[in-house]
DNA sequence: ACTGTTTACTAAAACGTTACACTATTATCG
DNA sequence: CGATAATAGTGTAACGTTTTAGTAAACAGT
């Protein structure tokens, strides 16, 4: 049905061969001007355009990396797609988004369909909790390079991930700085591999400044606005005695400061809060939100740079890269800290 | 390198053909079960995955619907996407997503790449004002079946969207019925193909209780929260007189809130808001927001639906469809309908 | 015992490319 | 002038699958 090469070849006089080779700009062989003028011509002229299939076949490259990701929930992770949809983008190969729309069962149909020869590499960018190194099989076993924006239990394969712990533990020292004691954490389920480092940087912090760690202000919050809320109102219910809440992740935080606001206290007056990654709407939340900024940029290119290393040089063994970057302390409303320098003035 | 139907075929010492049968799982013809189970356990044993390259090539069908986008910043075209991708997957269809991540010119090339023979039909999520029918032609000149979520100039193709004018005129109305009669508009500008249809709906909303239009109240806004930040300004700089503001979207719905709490005014006590769209950070604002909601399943269901009917029946001339669905009006806070029930008690 | 039918399977040709190994033709040089 | 080299191309075999048209064997019917 489309136009082939043989078409073109026809209408233009010259071999398959050469049609082939002037239209993917192969500079090496040798086409005269003239023939290569003609070919592209009537390529145009017939309105031809290559079959990906055909060619993929053909070279056993498709020149497409997977992205995959479980949910479009959260707005970092978004724009982590879409840093890293830009970088592939820029060298020349092309994206192939897939997302599980929040099932895991959709994620191991996913794999498979990835690995039918689908695409070159792989960047997975929500992995835990819902990947398992089993699931990534069918992708080890045919060499298809894959990086992580989280590692992989029981998997050797790079990652480049962002340093929560240390994040965590910023975000608690800084309101520890502004006088704070007694510090809410709402954190993620065991099942997410992010929450065990949150804990581990809120409890450094704590030790560091000797205070014994109170288990009651350590509470399990759903994702979401929603998760936050809930998460927020049972810390707020069970003991009205702390000053600070530090959040999951800036949506978690946004639902934690309704839930705060609903019991009649208001932010930072009464209840401080942080939050982690700076999303967009944080800076336009009622009380602009404190955060951890994740370092977006820098995560996806050098998540595409580990990758694009392993595709040209197939053969070598690379040594696994586990990199891990710091975020970075943004201050605003939702902290007390500018409220505190305003008094002070 | 992977496995072939030839390397089973050598294996479980059949024709190459036999295999592809079995695998396939085609009911018709006949092959004995005891072949047939050995033709799947050698396929389990060497663990074959079909190559969709190689299918697709010689089948000149892909099993593939592209899914096109031009960003991911709103959050109502996201669970557009998720919807759509999960009633795709029903159908035993895969979905490959391509978002232009905000270029017009990314636009351009997703499309082209589709074109080359990638997919059996295209559904456009947020088409205007990024997409040109020139851009589409591509994908129609090889019967590449398309549905939009939104009508395109110049080009008749199948479209299920949502009835935006009389959603609005439906907010504006819940907004006179609650005694404003100076109400905002914050709508896109002329670029975008919702603007139009919004402001139409304000219009009849006013004029059928006879009430003057102010031009001055008609701003246009920036997407996403600051953009509805900035216009929210401007509106409640040049004229304090509102009482009522309704927003192009939840989003920057989100953001107007946050600039008339800045400029020390209360929502809904001093100003009213209604957003459009219903996500879900709209139940959790400061001030839960007032909204029409899209039929957002009920839309995707349906564009999922058209597609499927033109493709499974390539060659029949399937009359154009243009559907329009109605939003819902969801009372919350913001249009301060709540606040006004609860005095009247 | 012959035709005809059913059953179980297979050979070979596509699909549109690319890659490899060639062949003409023309130019260069001692 | 003949030999060599450079230039400009071409023919054909893959890539892994599906599809079409077939064959070989077993079986039934008269």
């Amino acid at each position: 049905m489309g136009v082939t090469l043989k078409d073109i070849a026809r209408e233009a006089g010259v071999s398959v061969t050469t049609v082939s080779l002037v239209l993917r700009k192969d500079p090496h062989p040798m086409i005269s001007v003239k023939t290569r003028q003609k070919v592209v011509d009537v390529a145009l002229k017939l309105k031809y355009r290559h079959n990906a299939y055909a060619r993929a076949l053909r070279t056993g490259k498709s020149q497409l990396i997977g992205l995959l990701m479980f949910d479009l929930d959260s707005k970092i992770a978004i724009s982590k797609q879409e840093t890293i949809d830009s970088a592939i983008r820029s060298r020349g190969y092309h994206t192939l988004l897939q997302t599980a729309a929040g099932h895991a069962d959709n994620m191991r149909d996913i794999i498979l369909e990835l690995a039918s020869s689908a695409v070159d590499g792989v960047v997975i960018i929500q992995p835990a909790p819902f990947v398992s190194a089993e699931m990534l099989l069918p992708l080890v076993e045919r060499d298809i390079p894959i990086v992580t924006l989280e590692p992989i239990e029981g998997l050797d394969i790079d990652c480049i991930t962002v340093n929560r712990k240390h994040g965590v533990y910023l975000g608690v020292s800084h309101l520890m700085g502004l006088g704070h004691r007694k510090i809410g954490l709402l954190h993620a389920d065991a099942s997410d591999p992010h929450s065990a480092p949150r804990i581990e940087g809120y409890r450094t912090a704590l030790d560091e400044s000797g205070i014994p760690v109170d288990e009651s202000l350590l509470i399990e919050t759903g994702l979401g606005c929603k998760g936050g809320y809930e998460a927020a109102k049972r810390l707020l219910d069970q003991s009205g005695s702390c000053t600070a809440i530090f959040c999951n992740d800036d949506e978690v935080a946004i639902g934690a400061m309704r839930a705060i606001l609903d019991a009649g206290l208001r932010v930072p007056d009464d209840i401080a809060i942080v939050g982690f990654d700076d999303i967009e709407m944080g800076v336009y939340a009622t009380v602009s939100l404190t955060t951890l900024a994740q370092p977006v940029n820098d995560l996806a290119e050098r998540a595409v740079e580990i990758l694009f290393k392993r595709l040209d040089a197939p053969e070598e063994n690379l040594p696994i890269q586990m990199i891990g970057l710091e975020p970075r302390l943004v201050v605003r409303e939702s902290c007390g800290a500018l409220l505190k320098a305003n008094k002070r003035l």
